[in-house]
DNA sequence: AGTGCGGCCTGTCCGC
DNA sequence: TGCGGACAGGCCGCAC
């Protein structure tokens, strides 16, 4: 399930494969994505040239030479770097083929990904224009993570996978950053002190980091460009290890829904606030 | 405005 | 061996 390490990997992987390339044809077996797929895509986007590939949260941003695409993975989705004379696959539902025979092949069985035209600004488009702070970014501090808490009961769980707080944190990182930071997943997000709040940013920074380092985290569906899995998950320290012993100090990992959504913590190590 | 939840999807796994 | 159901969850959009 890709977040931010996730699309930061396929972002450094399929890069430098089609920067500076010139898009000789778009393929879509199926428009059925999120959102669907714009029906006049081939039409905007053949024989435009890719000039950089960037990220924004969790989208990938396609700067073509006359406007953008916006693509987002979802749950299940990867961008692989293909020869376009390869068979596609089941779930393979767009090719970009470039000149010289490379093609970017977007795969996504569950369709919970999207792919999007913005003729203008991309970080204007509705999608991305509210999002909060990039994690990595130095102006994501404890003393932000503070004020934008203030009076609000949620807990800090739901608060730091809020989109418009930070992006890029899902519910993988979310419960390690917790973990390492000693702080519950239940503790509501206005009682935290600033001083913790700054330990949960760097405990972010960190985790993010090294997954990024590690080319991700794969549980089941992600593969990088190349199609290969990442090798973060062997660093989980909580998550998806309910039942087995904590790697600090040997108490029962367990777990508890928040939101329709699992969550992991050692009772011991996360006390609460 | 803050909060919680339904819905979108398919592959995998489990119990019968 | 087949089948139904639970589960996985990012994130929009809606209801309260």
């Amino acid at each position: 399930m890709p977040e931010l390490p996730e699309v930061e990997t396929t972002r450094n992987g399929i890069a430098p494969h089609i920067e500076q390339q010139r898009i000789e044809q778009v393929v879509v077996r199926d428009t059925r994505l999120r959102w669907p797929v714009p029906e006049d895509l081939a039409h905007l986007a053949q024989g435009r040239t890719v000039l950089a590939v960037t990220r924004r949260a969790k989208y990938l941003l396609l700067a073509l030479d006359n406007g953008n695409l916006i693509i987002h993975l979802g749950m299940s989705g990867s961008l692989r770097i293909t020869q376009t004379k390869q068979q596609p696959e089941k779930h393979d539902h767009i090719d970009i083929a470039f000149a010289g025979g490379k093609c970017l092949r977007f795969r996504d069985p569950r369709r919970f990904g999207c792919l999007l035209w913005s003729q203008q600004n991309p970080l204007m488009h509705p999608l991305l224009a509210s999002l909060g702070p990039e994690p990595l970014d130095d102006c994501f501090s404890g003393e932000y993570l503070h004020l934008r808490a203030q009076g609000r009961s949620i807990p800090v769980k739901t608060f730091i996978m809020d989109q418009h707080i930070v992006v890029g944190v899902g519910n993988i990182y979310a419960n390690e950053a917790l973990f390492l930071t000693g702080l519950h997943p239940l503790v509501p997000a206005k009682t935290i002190s600033r001083e913790h709040f700054g330990q949960l940013i760097a405990a972010i920074k960190s985790v993010l980091s090294r997954a990024i380092a590690q080319g991700g985290t794969t549980l089941r569906d992600f593969v990088n460009e190349a199609g290969k899995p990442g090798y973060f998950q062997q660093a989980l320290n909580v998550y998806g290890r309910s039942g087995q012993p904590c790697k600090r100090c040997g108490t029962t990992i367990r777990s508890l829904r928040m939101n329709q959504r699992a969550s992991f913590f050692c009772p011991l190590c996360q006390n609460g606030g």
